[in-house]
RNA sequence: CGCGAGAUGGAGCAGUCUGGUAGCUCGUCGGGCUCAUAACCCGAAGGUCGUUGGUUCAAAUCCUUCUCUCGCAACCA
């Protein structure tokens, strides 16, 4: 392959929970953008895979009283089967669990440790005892544990730390030199301005709170730090050896040409995973790019629907193709994208059903209807044609600019602007009057050949983003003429090709409403979900001392925005309770709203309120109720 | 004043760096066409580009004031 290798990442899944529509997203732009480097000729490697450390999934597994490799190989199983669906063309899937990365991560700390750059300290704080954690004096609440606002002592305790300052002065210049290295810029700036000029901290790159992730070979009482284990992925997947073994994969594929990455996590792989291949003096990736979030809905999809929707949902709904057309054309460069059913149905038609579709299928029906499916070209040119052929013979062109600033969005855009093209190019020639005059048989046949040749080369470039469409129009318009190449040159389409006599629906239309109601009856909120916590007895039940109060005064935490503190009269007696509901509800609409109250519950300091109980609330997603009593008297037991 | 992003016709966005007639897709209305998936094509209506002040011959674009929205952080007994 002339033009050269690529390689492209995605982060690693967290093994928490099943991906939602969000995570797939990253996969399938970056399965895109690995296709359509293919489809030019690179010779592309695209790893993605799962990060399953940490003490977030050792608590999880615990709840679902699994094993912790049993626990993340059933997740893992879950977040590859959620990108098969999207058919995502990964070359390899990595695991932080599998047995050669977790050896590399280990020679790699051993490494840095010998060097210097790692160094053993003590983690110094306030800590809580109760509460079992560290504290900066920031985090403190009248210099009282912010959790359950009691004295805090100082306390050390050892821990592995990484010395970041050795390299940010040439990280900082990397960038400087580097202009694309941090994408979109105003990212860059960021990462420049909040952490690299404020100076960087040493990072604490090992953990003995939990067990749970790759030991400290050398002092195994220690874990290494989830970031540093999971970062190593992009190296390690390729077969990047500490002892100078390495692949040849590795020494075909690295540096990386692109790290694609959620915004939220530029901070990792811009400063610390940089930082931490120049102190193993490897080179750095070519670029990082954080993209933008995909949203789900405002009101409309979220307010009695859980918000979460997953892939494998809208793939059963809309279609692979048309469930990854949305993905990729619904998300801005740098902005977040924010889709509803409603959308995704508006554009599914107008763009799928109605541009393209329905294209293909009037210009197969032409061709059927007046030449018995065979078309050739006999040259008898017009008026329209140039600007037709212009238009067709730009798009390459523009597409590969687009993809060269990682603008899928504007790639898609170019696209469908040829097959609009097309569509105005019937509307030009008006084939069906041409039909009628036997002389102008001859222009007919052009007319029709040039609009198959504008399908077939707007098909081709679509093949990395709606991979089974794509292929569907080439098998129904019969060309084998299908080259990344022969997109350069309008003509090359064969001549006296049968199309096929029944043109096959792309999309269909979707009628809004019925699909709308299907989804209404069909998705289940996500809180209908099976238990994920032990089992307890009524006697633990019983603990849970619950009665029905009335909110007689409520006003807003002077120094936290989500919470209110609320006066509830329990019967013969008024509590002061701290409520995280401040997003949902406004004070006076609470008042005299009889509430369910938990009242034995420890006192506790929130933010330097103190709170004697907790009302009860029921919540999804964004949404949030208070559990309401209408008749119960106050003071009523609840249980 | 915690950090950051944004505010452009009914909706979603581009244009802002490099000032100079406000653009795209969808929707609405009117017309055309009939090959096609009630699709396609043409036209129209609709925006003083969030607010204040300034720089300039000229501001959506540069500087400034304020307002609102959204992420993140803190906090959700």
């Amino acid at each position: 392959m002339e033009k050269g290798n690529y390689y492209i990442t995605t982060a690693i899944a967290y093994t928490s929970g099943k991906p939602h529509i969000g995570n797939v997203y990253e996969i399938v732009l970056a399965d895109s953008i690995a296709r359509y480097k293919r489809l030019v000729g690179f010779d592309v490697r695209f790893q993605t895979g799962t990060d399953e450390h940490g003490q977030k999934i050792e608590e999880k597994a615990l709840a679902a009283n699994l094993d912790c490799q049993k626990y993340v190989d059933n997740i893992a199983g879950i977040i590859k089967g959620q990108f098969d669906h999207m058919n995502v063309s990964y070359d390899n899937f990595t695991r932080t669990t599998d047995a050669y990365h977790k050896l590399q991560v280990q020679k790699i700390f051993k490494k840095l440790y010998d060097k210097g750059d790692i160094y053993k300290s003590v983690y110094e704080g306030l800590y809580c005892k109760d509460c079992e954690s560290f504290f900066t004096k920031a985090q403190l609440v009248n210099d009282m544990c912010p959790d359950c606002g009691r004295a805090v002592q100082g306390a050390k305790e050892e821990a592995y730390f990484f010395k970041m300052s050795n390299y940010t002065d040439r990280l900082m210049k990397h960038i400087e030199d580097n202009p694309n290295f941090i994408q979109p810029e105003s990212r860059k700036n960021e990462m420049v301005n909040n952490f690299l000029k404020a100076g960087v901290h040493d990072l604490c790159v090992s953990r003995t709170s939990f067990s749970w992730g790759i030991p400290v070979d050398f002092d195994p009482k220690h874990v290494v730090y989830v970031w540093i284990d999971a970062l190593t992925n992009y190296i390690t997947g390729l077969g990047f050896d500490v002892d100078g073994n390495h692949s040849e994969l590795f020494k075909k594929y690295w540096p990386a040409d692109v790290h694609l990455i959620g915004k939220d996590i530029l901070r990792f792989h811009t400063i610390y995973w940089p930082i931490m291949l120049m102190a193993l003096d490897i080179e750095l990736p070519k670029q990082i790019f954080g993209h933008p979030w995909l949203l789900v809905g405002d009101g409309k999809m979220s307010k009695s629907k859980g918000n979460t929707i997953y892939a494998d949902d809208l793939v059963k709904y809309f279609s692979l193709d048309a469930v990854r057309y949305i993905m990729l054309h619904e998300m801005p460069f740098a902005q977040d994208g924010k889709v509803t059913y409603e959308l995704m149905i508006e554009r599914i038609n107008s763009d799928l059903a109605n541009t393209l579709g329905n294209l293909v299928n009037r210009t197969i029906s032409m061709s059927n209807k007046y030449f018995d499916g065979i078309v050739c070209n006999k040259k008898v040119t017009g008026e329209f044609d140039q600007d037709l052929i212009d238009t067709v013979l730009n798009l390459s062109v523009n597409v590969d600019k687009c993809l060269d600033e990682l603008k899928i969005q504007d790639a898609l855009n170019e696209i469908m602007s040829v097959f609009r093209r097309c569509n105005k190019y019937i509307d030009e020639t008006l084939p069906w009057a041409l039909a009628k005059d036997e002389a102008q048989h001859d222009r007919l046949n052009t007319v029709l050949y040039n609009l198959l040749e504008g399908i077939r080369i707007g098909a081709i470039m679509l093949r990395p983003f709606l991979t089974q469409t794509s292929d569907r129009i080439l098998t129904q318009i019969n060309t084998q003429v299908t080259s990344y190449e022969s997109v350069k040159q309008f003509g090359l389409l064969e001549n006296n090709l049968k199309v096929c006599e029944k043109p096959e629906i792309l999309f269909a239309r979707i009628d809004e409403k019925e699909m709308l109601a299907t989804i209404e009856v069909d998705i289940v909120p996500v809180a209908v979900k099976v238990s994920q916590k032990a089992e307890i007895t009524i006697d633990d039940f019983n603990k849970v001392e619950m009665v029905v109060g009335q909110i007689i005064s409520c006003e807003k935490h002077p120094k936290a925005d989500k919470l209110l503190v609320s006066q509830i009269d329990i019967g013969g007696e008024i509590r002061q309770v701290v409520s995280g509901i401040a997003p949902t509800y406004k004070c006076e609409s609470l008042i005299n709203k009889k509430v369910v109250v938990v009242i034995n519950l420890k006192e506790a300091n929130l933010r330097g309120v103190v709170s004697q109980g907790m009302i009860l609330a029921g919540s999804l997603d964004k949404t949030l109720e208070v559990i309401n009593v209408d008749k119960l008297p106050i003071g009523s037991i609840v249980k």
